[in-house]
DNA sequence: GATGAATGAGTGTTCATTCAT
DNA sequence: CATGAATGAACACTCATTCAT
């Protein structure tokens, strides 16, 4: 059984990247177990090495994983309006966030991290970012976006906004915010600021 | 040195928390080195042990220390607008962040990390955001901020936001948002959101 | 090595309960080092803790082992008179301590170190106790042990008796008493007392 | 407070002597921790410095008193039978552990701990010694012990019994034997042997 | 390819001892 | 003399990584 088919070296090293997600999520780089993630995936330690060159590699590809799921579901109608762009795209992210939990635990947890010194980690997550500037960028020039501001600047504070809610829901075991109330909020918090009787009879959900 | 004055030993330990807070800042809980600090502190690693009981002690200690400093700036002048109200507390919140940035950082790391597991972190940081949401509470009594959703969820948002400010001030070296902006920043975004021509022109600075 | 025997497993471990021993008759709990005893097994300190889960555990094993050993040897045979059985079994334990001076030095020290708080350390001894427990309860019925006072202790006073026998062999380099005069003496001694001409004449060696 | 007189300065010794006793007895040497002796004796942890140069001296003072107090009550009515003469020693004995219990404690596991290696502790505890072998050595020349074993190896044999004794009554908690029942039982032990029907009706007490 | 025994650098923590006051 | 803050050697224990099978 040394030459193995392709699928099964992509189906082992998935149940890696999903046992891991899992660690990570709950423990972080530093206190996750590399023994603990090859037992969760079924596996023994030392194969956890002949697919990932260390734990910080295996932790990088988690959060590269994690953007490529992210970023999957960026299907955004365009030609709408801006409101309506964003929240589609929280909807679709809250959806992946139920899916994958694990993985998004780790995204957010290391985008509020503070530690972008990684390149690999900003150009994983770069995607995300100019999808939402794109948006952005198209607001401004429907005049639906303050334009004093660049929009990569404004698209830092909107994601980390919603992950500032996510952070919230997860932190009172989803008592506040519930999943499917974050892209209204966001999108109402971050257009119309919290102001009262402002855009907040418009949004469906 | 022996039989040391009160005032000696509570300089020994404030150097010893300062030491603390620019490790943790810098490496987090885990990765911090107790001898490292001891040495930043001009002591020796034993010497930490005789103030603090653990690792894990000498961080909770940082962080109510921070909690402490952060609390001390906040006289707000009761009977102005909300926005007033609000930017003057983030001014002055970010005047003691420019001077104790290590405290900083290691509180809003902790605030951002999801670790609420320690009540003596929620009860350190209880008064920061009652004073926030004492302040949008009158804000809600004057019709200036929206009803229907808890002050008390509201304040976690803004002070989020804050928080996520600051982390892009230190992710980007300073380069944007320079400190001095934030709090019009934040309180513009939080109270107009990122519409145009909103409230936008009423801010100093 | 890897992908070992079970064999292979349990040799490993007998080396390092040998080394521990040794390590543990020296220098007692406390003083003993971890790293002194895994490299007198010939491996690294970390191979301990894939073992043992603790420097106590360590012990704890050392001493169940002990007790294990100095049990096989409890061949009794029964009918013959009490002076003779106790003195088969002190015979076979004089046996197995010459085999294994390192692991009966740490029982001996054990069950006089007046310790007696973990019941594991209980439960490994008590079969060797009942052992002489039966052989006297046996000698009541016989009329040749007193019936005043309970088995169980006076089989305490026997072994006690034994180990100090034991103690004195080893303080004195062997001068005194030489381990193969234990049997008879402990014997003598114990059922006889110290007075003159009372069942000396009787014992070989 | 500079020149001390010598009452109190022997006083301070004494305390520190009773508080290491206490700590010893109860930890042993190796866990025996100098500050909390210290406090004990109502004094600061240098102060230990003051009187004795190392823990390990400490100790060995702790014996010495012990041995010291042990021998002060010996003193037997010469002339009388042996049986009656040890009874007397280890009444007087018995007497001493009642009062300083912690010594004793730490007395009699220095003395079954095995490591005579320190010459203090085998001068200090001689007196204790030749004080039996010169009971034993009379009752030789009277046919009343047996001649064919040294005395000074039948007063180490008569103390272990002893001391194996007084372990099992702390062991037990003072289940069995008591304290009183100990000087008659281990003379009857030592002299007549756990046969039945032998001198166990003439001890008084 | 998978395994898991072995490794050993790294680190938090203890505590006997010193010494300036 | 008494103090107790400071010291730093010592050590138990962890765990990412290696590699022979």
């Amino acid at each position: 059984m040394v030459r193995i088919t392709q699928e099964a070296r992509e189906g082992t090293r998935l149940r890696l990247l999903e046992a891991a997600a899992s660690e990570f999520a709950g423990a972080g780089l530093q206190r996750a177990n590399i023994n603990e993630i090859s037992v969760a995936a079924g596996l023994a330690k030392g194969t956890v090495y002949n697919y990932f060159d260390s734990k910080e590699e295996l932790f990088l590809a988690v959060v590269e994983e994690a953007c490529r799921r992210a970023a999957a579901g960026a299907d955004t109608p365009r030609g709408s309006s801006t409101r309506e762009r964003l929240r589609a795209v929280l909807r679709s992210d809250v959806g992946w966030v139920r899916e994958n939990e694990h993985f998004a635990q780790v995204l957010v947890r290391e985008m509020l991290s503070g530690n972008h010194k990684l390149p690999r980690i900003v150009a994983a997550a770069a995607p995300l970012l100019s999808r939402i500037a794109g948006i952005l960028q198209d607001g401004v020039e429907r005049g639906e976006v303050r334009a004093d501001v660049r929009v990569d600047r404004l698209a830092l504070v909107f994601t980390g906004l919603s992950e500032v809610l996510l952070l919230q829901h997860w932190g009172s075991d989803g008592a506040w915010p519930p999943l499917d109330a974050i892209p209204d909020l966001a999108v109402q918090i971050f257009l119309d600021g919290a102001s009262p009787s402002r855009g907040m009879d418009e949004g469906p959900s």
